[in-house]
DNA sequence: TGCGGAGAGTTGTCCAGACATCTGTACAAG
DNA sequence: CTTGTACAGATGTCTGGACAACTCTCCGCA
């Protein structure tokens, strides 16, 4: 793997078979990030996977070093890639999860004991968007959303009771019996052609309503947080939203602000592939 | 304020005066970044100060403009300036502050009234830290420690009931009276030589305990955040640790994920002074 | 008085290299 | 088998320019 290109690295080039126009007013960098930003959206640059070295892009499009330098720094910004010195540029695992898998001590403890997280899908269907859901979602009233609903639990306890909404962008099929990842970030990523790095999360503490008490079976009295949560894509565009309840007794929430996200989570230290 | 520096600006490179040293192995972009860093520290640069141009920075320190470009990157990041085409780059207003004074709805609520919220101290001292405190500031036990308690209440209602704990760096004297701003971050600029940049905050929904209940003065069943907030500096070293109890009932708590400072806090978009 | 253009000052983008530093492999020496 | 050296390949740092785009002020002209 010396001399000339792998066959997977020339795949990669060739799928990203685009050019940069030059007298276009977007600067040469944005059109590089946005050429491997797209990649990663779509899946042909997995998380791990190798970018080529920097002086192969700048070949390959005709620019400088320095300016392929500039668009990987933005991706890193975003969070989309990592660099390793001496070693190369890699597709970062997507970090923008949901509350319910940072939940740290909750989260130890069930693995500990092999218990993995259990997801019961109770609605998901395609809703027209009425006008509070249009407004949080930025689109036209009527815009055909997916709709889910369902409850975590583990060890044999219901931990959380979710509601999530998606613009129904792709054509893609959606199986109402399997849900192997509800988190918003990956429904947003499977349903959608943006990928999401900024969130905003709004968070009340408070009592269970008697209709949540019931979908939890918990008691009347028990503290819970509510969670809304929208994700925006790196034009600061809402493509998702939820809303949460977790249980307050079994739940904690850990918030990392300003942190880049190899920091908390080291995506892919692992070789390419 | 054309063909000559100002005076102000002219000051500010003289306060600045040191050299980078092009041996050393630190890179002379986290040089100058440093430098400037420190500036905003001490307070010499203060919030809306325009920095020099690119131009004068590299000529005062004798490296390229690019380098100099490089240094305001990482500031930029950092959320310590932010710079604006045309114009010039600014110092920022910090952005990490108190969850306190971030609750969308009752900051806008009180206000409308015309009542800022009050803080009434309960104790302030000088402590030792423990084994568990010098665990999470990463220092020797019996390190010296400024404590604070306090309580947070607006409109005739306690909301807060904090507290914190910074390592005691300067020799500032402190006033038990006085108590301008009581937030983490204010703390650690007020009495350490480090600036907080990171956060990391873990949260609890729960219901207040006996001795909180009394404090605040509301009843038992009263759902509460718990939140324990550890800020870090640019080298993530823990510089401040708090621990605060807040009603659920009258706060929300708002977090901004993978966004830059400036678009939510766009600090100081008047002119310099 | 009001408007528009010129121009200076500043940041944004881009280039074509140069050398430093780090990683991993291959190979020889002990 | 272990250690050290050499080397290729990759990112990190830095230079010294060039031109573009934007902001603001000032001045002349209607």
């Amino acid at each position: 793997m010396s001399g000339q290109l792998s066959a997977k690295t020339a795949m990669i080039m060739d799928n990203l078979s685009k050019v940069i126009d030059k007298n276009s007013p977007i600067p040469a960098y944005y059109q590089v990030a946005k050429i491997f930003e797209e990649g990663i959206i779509r899946g042909e640059l997995t998380p791990g996977t190798a970018l080529p070295p920097e002086n192969t892009i700048a070949a390959r499009y005709g620019i400088s070093r320095m300016t392929v330098r500039q668009a990987i720094a933005e991706l890193t910004a975003a969070g989309l890639v990592y660099t390793r010195k001496g070693r190369g540029t890699y597709v970062a695992k997507p970090a923008i999860g949901d509350i319910a898998f940072e939940l740290g001590d909750f989260d130890a403890g069930i693995r500990k004991r092999g218990l993995g997280p259990a997801v019961r899908l109770l609605q998901a269907k395609i809703v027209k968007a009425g006008a509070e859901l249009a407004a949080k979602l930025s689109v036209p009233a009527g815009t055909r959303c997916l709709f889910y609903r369902y409850i975590l639990s583990a060890a044999g306890e219901h931990l959380a009771y979710e509601t999530k909404y998606v613009v129904y962008a792709k054509q893609k099929p959606f199986l109402e019996t399997e849900l192997p990842d509800p988190s918003l970030s990956s429904l947003v990523a499977a349903y959608t052609d943006r990928m999401p790095v900024t969130c905003k999360r709004v968070l009340q503490a408070a009592l269970v309503t008697e209709e949540e008490a019931r979908a939890l079976e918990v008691p009347a009295a028990t503290p819970v947080f509510l969670v809304e949560q929208t994700l925006y894509d790196r034009d600061k565009k809402p493509v998702g939203w939820g809303k949460s309840v977790y249980r307050g007794d079994r739940c904690k929430l850990t918030d990392y602000e300003g942190w880049r996200k190899e920091d908390f989570n080291p995506g892919a230290v692992s070789d390419e592939q």
